[in-house]
DNA sequence: GCAAAAGTGTTGTGTCTACACCCATGT
DNA sequence: ACATGGGTGTAGACACAACACTTTTGC
């Protein structure tokens, strides 16, 4: 078992240092974007990077990652956070061995934080020249927010406190990558339990229109709401065609 | 960025010892189980572990966790293994940090590796004293496997190559922890193209019965098979009740 | 009245569960 | 014939998609 080894003691378990990195994505202007900073120093200077750096000695990966991204954006501002994994390639960093444990973070539409003069939102479908190994996290980070949106309740996570189901589907169809049908949406949510109706209504806009109910999500924690048909236990309620 | 720090040098983000971990999970005996090893030594002496080491310099977290599985295992029995997670708590470990890449490692019923004196399977369900944070390791890797179940083809990792739908249901039963109708197990896996006819039948045992069909996976390697009903793009086909 | 936007009624389809029933074998 | 275990027929429940239609507003 690995303990009482000597900094800098020379040997093939070399000191590796140990980053975290967050693909932080936020719906902005209907497309699902990522933040990123443009790198002014070699290596790879000129191309964009997720925000992170060093694991210090005394806290864990998610305080680190959280410790980085304050200097990009207010991390109060986050909804959600969750690992999504580490990577290992031994040269996936030149000048030395780097170890990254990757993070998911997401930012509720509608919120427009201060960002510093090198940093800047890029569309996860159009990313700029990215550093390392930056953009397949990017990538990762998009599917993992697809996956979930579709068997769990994270779009709260994208979601601003209250909204129309017009405003829900323009966010869902931008995560998603595809179109999202509102009447669909209008049932299937509250079906499911994630919508609950505020009971207020936004007035239409110049046009006219019938004025929208307001939802808001039932709750901001995480919660599995597709349980996978096939494969339950027998004998429940709900036994009907498959979630 | 993270890059020119000099090995040793003192400062807030010291050299952390980076070890890989495996919840090495089979179904034996109608169980779960799962590969442990009985510390000798402090800390933890007479605790269970899971099999793991430290990181080498030179190799991925996935190449160090096969090397160190090696030595309990023939790692060529491996049918699976994915990354869980990074552990970091700065305590998790009395004497030194210790960071902790956690693996799942799936090995087929029916398969009975030779093992070191001190290394045995414990059913997940009953677990002895765990070192460390060991225990909740296994526990998690439990539950990855229950939900890949639910919507991938996981299942062949846990199969013998050829099997009979009975076969299987018990494999499932063990590993989802509940009933499994056989009847449905035989109608959806097919349906969903996981499972193939190989045209063969087993005979019946000395008490009588029909033979039984033995099927095999259409595939060894991981597929979704349960697209999530709901958000689906439109226009498709299989539009109909959620999958 | 007309356009615009929101929301509901309704129908059709596919999946899954449950249970009864039939099939193939050993004794 | 009977027991045992494998496999199928079939009916019911339910979720979802699609689309037509109604409701509520501004002009």
């Amino acid at each position: 078992m690995p303990m009482s080894r000597k900094p800098g003691a020379k040997s093939s378990t070399a000191t590796a240092v140990h980053e975290t990195l967050a693909a932080v994505l936020q719906v902005r202007d209907g497309e699902l974007q990522v933040l990123l900073w443009e790198r002014a120093r070699e290596p790879e200077a000129g191309a964009w990077a997720l925000p992170g750096g060093v694991l210090d000695a005394a806290e864990t990966l998610e305080e680190s990652i959280r410790r980085h991204l304050a200097a990009k954006v207010d991390v109060r501002e986050l909804s959600h956070l969750e690992q999504l994994r580490t990577l290992s390639e031994p040269d996936r960093h030149p000048g030395g061995r780097v170890l990254a444990t990757a993070y998911l973070g997401l930012v509720p539409a509608g919120i427009d934080p201060a960002l510093p003069e090198d940093t800047a939102w890029h569309p996860v479908d159009e990313l700029p020249r990215t550093a390392f190994d930056h953009g397949a996290v990017a990538l990762a980070g998009r599917e993992r927010l697809r996956a979930k949106l579709s068997y769990t309740n994270l779009g709260f996570a994208l979601a601003p406190p209250t909204f129309t189901i017009s405003e829900l589907r323009s966010l869902y169809r931008a995560a998603l990558g595809h179109a999202v049908s509102a009447t669909n949406l209008q049932r299937v949510l509250p079906r499911r339990r994630l919508l609950v109706e505020t009971g207020e209504r936004r007035g239409p806009g110049r046009t006219g229109g019938r004025p929208a109910a307001l939802f808001r999500f039932r709750t901001q924690d995480l919660e599995v709401t597709d349980q996978f048909a096939v494969l339950r236990p027998p004998g429940r309620a709900f036994a009907g065609g498959g979630g």
